[in-house]
DNA sequence: AAACTAACGATACGGGCAGTTCCGATACGA
DNA sequence: TCGTATCGGAACTGCCCGTATCGTTAGTTT
């Protein structure tokens, strides 16, 4: 019939003469209000008609650029997934390990820290598109947190036969766990002796073996 | 009006005369079939109308026991986490460690314990009562841990001064990491490693420091 | 044995929300 | 200025949770 468009909104509008064009701000006003009604209540509790009504815009709006419900949810989600994250790099690995650590758990403890998270998990359970989001944005981490080892490492700091990936993920899934489970979370104090599980694991020093 | 009979269909039916007696075989046809449909589908998909067919009952019998879908989730929750864990006590901390974690990897590497694990992490945290019950669960597997490990602190294998909550979680942990985002467990192949990183962290073992 | 009573399966119904479709109005390009 | 696609609004369908109401059934009480 008509023209055909691309659905999704991100990517570039090249241009097609005619008609009214769509206005851009109201892509992101869209984005915006999913995202803070995901944080606020969840996937479920969300519709359709409150986003929009947020948005100041009509239904129809919403779903002339997202398919479903759930494509509006990965694309609010995308935009949450976009933080910097510091990568400490000071020449020596416990104090490099203090300080990502703290950063960590400084994030995990706040309101906003615990909305993130718990959302993370929940909708990245639910939705495969989600989890990838989710995964990109942990795997950044995961990286910069590898090449810390790598140095490390290469200062003769650390064995060179670990299984790094698990190794850089073991505090995050701990902190899932206690997410998932509504455990309280281990709080900057923790840090000293989290790194040293990571560096000494729990070993008796010397006598036995 | 009427006598108030309680409505949690789990407790001892404290017999009361007058009229058809409920069919206790009902509320396990019913609680079965909620079970499979949410490890099949998960809660959304789930319909009561499906486990009423599925039972072989009306949906009025359904929620004449639970007053609502979350409830007969939970319910059906309740039942799947009532399993039995191996607690091996061999002597030595490392082999004990091999043992459970070779249990557990090979449980969630197969069909039903991916299922389970994925099930258990998203309804978890949709709904609170759900993340009880399967805190509870784990609670239970992680006391066991605790008391492997208290075993082998008496025994002089492992320092006395380590988080213990976070070392008996830190397997569980990266499961819940790989599963929510989507990657592979470790698998048997890997128990070795990992238990390795439990018992002597990451550090070189002579030269530096 | 007869009367009583609550559970049973079946079915219809109300309400909330996802997703669709229409509308008149509007804004931009040609 | 004309054409066209987007805009907000609102009505509508369909699905599913939860309720209400049947006639029937099974066990208790008298």
């Amino acid at each position: 019939m008509t023209n055909v468009v691309e659905t999704h909104a991100s990517e570039a509008p090249v241009r097609r003469g005619r008609g009214r064009p769509r206005n851009p701000e109201t892509d992101t006003r869209i984005t915006e209000a999913a995202a803070e009604l995901m944080l606020e209540r969840g996937f479920d509790k969300m519709t359709v008609d409150d986003v929009a009504a947020r948005a100041g815009v009509g239904k129809a709006t919403v779903y002339r650029r997202w398919p479903s419900k759930e494509d509006l949810a990965v694309a609010a989600m995308q935009e949450i997934y976009s933080a910097e994250i510091p990568d400490p790099d000071t020449g020596a690995i416990r104090s490099d390990l203090v300080e990502s650590f703290r950063n960590v758990l400084g994030f995990v403890n706040s309101p906003a820290g615990q909305a993130y998270l718990r959302m993370s998990i929940a909708e990245s359970v639910r939705d495969p598109r989600i989890a990838a989001l989710y995964r990109a944005s942990t795997e950044r981490a995961e990286d910069q947190a590898c090449r810390m080892y790598e140095r490390a490492i290469a200062r003769g700091e650390v064995r060179d036969d670990i299984d790094l990936l698990a190794t850089v993920q073991w505090l995050g899934g701990l902190l899932a766990a206690r997410a998932i489970t509504n455990r309280p979370m281990p709080t900057v104090d923790d840090v000293e002796m989290l790194v040293d599980f990571t560096l000494n694991g729990i070993h008796a020093p010397s006598p036995p073996r």
